[in-house]
Formats: structure tokens, sequence, C-alpha cells
RNA sequence: GCGCGGUUAGCUCAGUUGGAUAGAGCGUUGGCCUCCGGAGCCAAAGGUCACAGGUUCAAAUCCUGUACCGCGCGCCA
């Protein structure tokens, strides 16, 4: 790179043009609107193109084409990485790289290595992503998986761009659902207390691995739950209850950890939702929101829909509430039922307040699509307590629907017959689930065949990408067995063909591609990169020998897939999936 | 009823926060192994970007409305 790239070069270029023209007289002073530039679909259209004449046209008060005139004859006379420029269509500026600009880019990829796409253009700030935080009451499924690969990715490329990142693990550990887990616990060491099926509690968790917490349970806990549930009458219940239920949730909490250890995804920090109840942090967010009075009691009104359940019951009554209606969302939201408790939203709030106050004014939330509609009341009391806007971005990533030979394998946790991440990644592999999750943009739904997945993984994309790895890597030890030797002259000597200077264009993006999707929160780009750059490398291989009797062009050749071989690993780095060196 | 997301080739989906002639994989049809890895390559066919308006030099992209699909919607977590 040599300090600037080129897009920056010449986006400072048309910075210089278009002040020279307001200092003229031209252009008026004072702020224009943006303009871009872009890399054109089109090769007849350059390497570079900028649409600012026909954004600036009526501000000169010029045709756009002559604006574009006008700006190009303040262009710097004497430099070597563009070689021509021209006006073309309806007034853009199409700028042509030099083909000595291209060839040195070779050598520079191969000299920044690994390093090669990273940027600094997160300046070190700190953001937070919080990913998975699935319920510790029982085993990840294909959805968690997706969400828990696209966060890990985000985690990477904010990473690779410069910011600080932190991941998090939110643990709801300290709602209903856990003493659900507890019971279905006691309920389970019941049944072979006795031996015998009995009729299930009305809530209850029905999968085998409750079974299996049950064996887990350390002895003397264990004889302590079987006399109770003997012996009923004994005031002892509830803390034995309480004291299987962590150890269950802790049980789950390893085994989740587990899976996602599979997956090679790791946290900074597991937060507690309970300790969040015991270091009064809810108490602390309403005061918060009380001293800035967006807390009024009232009536809540009577909700809409809601399909399956029976509205008749409804009653209103008068309880604490956020006055989210003021930050753009629907209604004003509950923070404690009438009885005092606090509701799940209370403890979200303070959550996140926490995470503020812990220096993170950049917070990332992946969340399920089924969890849209918590977007905009969290972001409301997020502004609410913080007096500042948009501290939260939440991805929203959509359902997984597993298929088996195309038809969809119905699932359901509580008829626990659903099939869990661990079935899928000790299946697939941990490569082919990562790269596959990330085939999609997270807003689109996705379809993972567990037939197409496991028996015919060779048309699983990731083998695709993985070869082109893996086929550089074989050119080298060719060489070597032919005793071939590379000359060690300078790549840029080689005079390139076209489709060798397309393929070091293309190369040339991938840091562009990284930055946009570090920006836009879609790791998703990544794969599509690597599968594009895959191809056109199977195709260049395909119609050029690389190991070619003359020194010069195998060396030139050489360069150009090295080159290749570090953007395929960078990219493949930034997924979680590994660059095998051979198949 | 309301909110969020979606609608692009036969199927599954990309489309760089408005750009020039809308792309890929799978599938279909027909080709390529004296040569560095055929898990590969080449070619052909396939489109009213759901529909109707609007905004402007320019719309698959932004706005409004309509249709259909998915998810969500209590004082649960």
């Amino acid at each position: 790179m040599q300090g600037v790239c080129m897009k920056d070069l010449l986006q400072q270029w048309v910075d210089g043009m278009v002040s020279r023209l307001q200092a003229e007289g031209v252009l008026p002073e004072g702020a224009l609107p943006g303009y871009r530039m872009d890399r054109p679909k089109e090769r007849d259209h350059g390497d570079f193109s900028t649409n600012a004449a026909m954004v600036l046209a009526r501000f000169a008060k010029m045709k756009p084409r002559d604006l574009a005139a006008r700006l190009l004859a303040t262009l710097p006379q004497t430099q070597t990485d563009i070689d021509r420029w021209e006006v073309a269509g309806p007034g853009f500026i199409n700028f042509f790289v030099s083909h000595r600009r291209l060839r040195q880019q070779v050598g520079e990829i191969i000299a920044a290595g690994s390093a090669y796409g990273r940027s600094t253009l997160g300046r070190g700030e700190k953001v937070m992503v919080e990913f998975v935080s699935a319920n510790p009451t029982g085993p990840m499924h294909v959805g968690h998986g997706r969400g828990a690969v696209t966060g890990d990715v985000l985690c990477r490329l904010l990473q690779a761009t410069g910011y600080a990142v932190h991941r998090e693990y939110y643990i709801n550990d300290a709602g209903r659902q856990v003493d659900v887990l507890g019971r279905s616990v006691a309920h389970r060491c019941r049944e072979l207390l006795e031996n015998r099926s009995l009729p299930p509690p009305e809530e209850f968790y029905p999968g085998e691995y409750v079974v299996d917490i049950v064996h887990a349970l350390p002895p003397p806990l264990r004889k302590e739950l079987e006399a109770w549930l003997v012996n009923p009458r004994d005031g002892q219940g509830e803390t034995v209850l309480t004291t299987v239920t962590r150890f269950a949730v802790d049980w789950v909490l390893q085994d989740i950890r587990k899976d996602l250890t599979q997956l090679d995804i790791s946290f900074d920090h597991w937060f507690s939702e309970r300790s969040l109840h015991e270091q009064d942090g809810i108490k602390h967010a309403l005061e918060i929101l009380r001293a800035r009075g967006w807390i009024h009691d009232g009536l809540l009104e009577k909700p809409k829909g809601g399909a399956d359940k029976s509205q008749g019951d409804w009653e209103a009554r008068q309880q604490p509430l956020f006055r989210a209606t003021l930050f753009g969302d629907d209604v004003d939201r509950p923070l404690q039922k009438p009885d005092g408790q606090y509701t799940y939203f209370a403890a979200d709030i303070a959550y996140h307040l926490n995470k503020y106050e812990r220096g993170f004014a950049r917070l990332v939330n992946i969340w399920g699509a089924d969890h849209g509609g918590y977007v905009k009341r969290v972001q409301a009391a997020l502004e609410g307590m913080t007096g500042t806007k948009d501290v939260l971005k939440v991805l929203l990533v959509q359902m997984v629907n597993l298929t088996r030979q195309g038809q969809p394998v119905r699932m359901s946790k509580r008829a626990g017959n659903f099939v869990t991440l661990r079935d899928v990644v000790e299946q697939v592999g941990s490569d082919a689930v990562r790269f596959w999750f990330l085939t999609r943009a997270s807003v689109s739904q996705l379809d993972f065949d567990l037939d197409l997945a496991v028996a015919r993984t060779n048309d699983n994309p990731v083998y695709y990408v993985q070869y082109a790895h893996a086929r550089i890597c074989s050119i080298g030890r060719t060489m070597a067995e032919k005793g071939m030797q590379e000359t060690g002259d300078d790549p840029a000597s080689y005079p390139y063909s076209p489709d060798e200077l397309d393929l070091v264009r293309y190369l040339d993006t991938y840091p562009e591609m990284v930055e946009s999707a570090a920006q836009h929160l879609e790791p998703h780009r990544i794969a599509f990169y690597l599968q594009e750059l895959a191809a056109m490398f199977h195709t260049y291989y395909n119609g050029n020998r690389i190991l070619d009797d003359d020194p010069g062009i195998r060396n030139g050749r050489l360069a150009l897939c090295r080159a290749v071989r570090q953007v395929l690993a960078n990219g493949l780095e930034l997924m979680g999936v590994k660059a095998p060196e051979r198949m």
C-alpha cells in the first residue's frame, strides 16, 4: 500500500479538484453534496469512477460533462499511478490505473502477508458485541449456531479493522425458565428413584440431557435431592432445589461452551443476569430513568392480536411504565409488575446500561429474528438513560430451516426431538458449517439441508475455496520436486496479461471489501468475495501453466499465485475457516 | 389490527448505504484429461428485479400504497 491505497488517493485528488473550482468561483463555497469514488462493474469504465461532476453540476450551473472536463483540467500532471482518465456516459469521470502500479501491487500483498486487508478504520474504539446468549436451559440448536458464527466473524472483522472488540455472552440465569429446568431435573430424579415413568409437571423440559444432568449431580447433592423428594415436608426443599438448579445451569453452560469450542468461538466475558440482580443493577437503572422523568405510573392498553392467547382475562392495572413512546417505540413498556417484581425488560435495560457504564459507547447485539420486537424498546431505553442516540445496533439473524432431502425437519424443544448444533457440527465439520452459515445475508432465511451437507460435502462452497488454496500450495511442492528455483526478481518486471491484471485488480479490492463488511456488519460478504476469487483463480490456473520453463514468466505467475493464496488465507482466517495446504 | 424482515433466472440467493449493458451457485444442454491436483474449466439457454404511482441527470436500490411469505406482539423469560 505504501501509505495510501489507490481509492483514497483518487478521492483526495477529486477533493482537491473540487476545492480548486470553489476557489475559482466555478463552484459555490461551503458544503456541497457528497460524491462517490466507486469501482465500476464494466472493465471499460476504468478501475475507479466518480460521480462528482453529475452531483455537482447544478451547483456550478453547468452540464455534468462540461463540469467533468473542467475538473479534470486541474489534475496533477506528474504521476505514474494513473495511465489515463476520461469523461464518459452522462458525466462520470473514469480513471485507469497503470499496469505498472498493478504489478507493484502483487509484491505489496506478498510483503504485507497476513496483515493485508487489516486497517485502522476503527481507531481503537471500544465496541462490545453480545451474541449467542442462548438460555442455559438446554442444548443449542442450529439457529443458535448461525448467530454464533455470525457474531464471531463480525468480531473478527471489527478486530481486523482496528476496533477494540469485547465479546460477551449474556446468561439468563435468573428467570422462571431456569426454575423450570431445576424442576425438570427433580422430576427425572424422582423417575429414576422410583424406576418408572411419571406424569411430567406442566412446564417441563423433556430432553434426554435432563437425565444426563441427574447422573452428573455430585452424590451428596443427589442424595439430598432424593431425600427431599421422598420427604417433601422438610422445609429445606427450596434450598435444595436452588442448589440443584444452579448445578443444572452450570452443566448446560459447560455443554454450550463445548459446542462453541468445537466451532472455535470464545468470549471475553460471560455475564450473569443473576449478578445484575445481586448488585442492584436494576434499581440503579430505574433510578436514572426516574430522575430523568421517563417513568410514569400508568395503565397498559390491552394488546392486539396474540393469536393463541385468550384475552378475556385482560385487566388494566396501574404499574410503572417507561415512556418508550418518547423515543420512537410504539407503546410505553412496563418495568415492574403490579406486585413490585421487575419485568424481564427492566433487567434487560439494566444490563445494557451496565455495558455502557463499563465504557462501551458502541454496542452490537446479534439476535434471532424472533426477538426483533425488542429492538426499538431497548434502543429507546438506552437513549433515555444515556441521552445518546444510536448506541446500540442490533443485527437480526433470520431463521434456519433445517431440511432433510428437501423436506423440512420439524423441531420442537417441548417434544425434545430437535437436532442439536452438536449433531450437525460433528457430522458436517466446523469449516463447512461456518462457511455455509455465511453464504446468506443475515436478513435472509437460510436452508440447511442435513443430507446435502453430510453426504455431498463436495458441493459445499467451502471446499471450492479451500481447494484453490491447497492447489496453490501444491504448486510450491511440485516446484520443489522438480528442483525449480524462484529467481527472486521483482514480479513487477513481468508483463501480466489482461486476465492476470484482472486477477490483480480483484485482489486489490480485498481491503475495501473487509472495511465495508465491517462497517455494514455484513460478514457474509467475505464468503462471496472468496468464492469469486477462487473462481477467478481456477479459471486462470486452467488456462495458464504456472511452472513455465521460462524463469521470468514462472516467477511472475508464481508471485501472482502467492498473492492469491495470501488473500484466500486471510479471508478464510476472518471466517474462522481453515486454509489447508493439502486436502 | 400493529411492528420488523422479505419478494431479483426453473430452485437457492448476491447485487459495494441511487450509477453506465442486473450476477453467481445448483439444475438443464453441449464441450475440455500427452501438461503444475478434474474437489477443476469452457460454452449455451434462462429476467416485466411482486404490482402501481412518486422523487431526479440516473431507481432492483429511496418514498407512498397494494398483494403475498416469514417472524414477533400481556402483567413471560
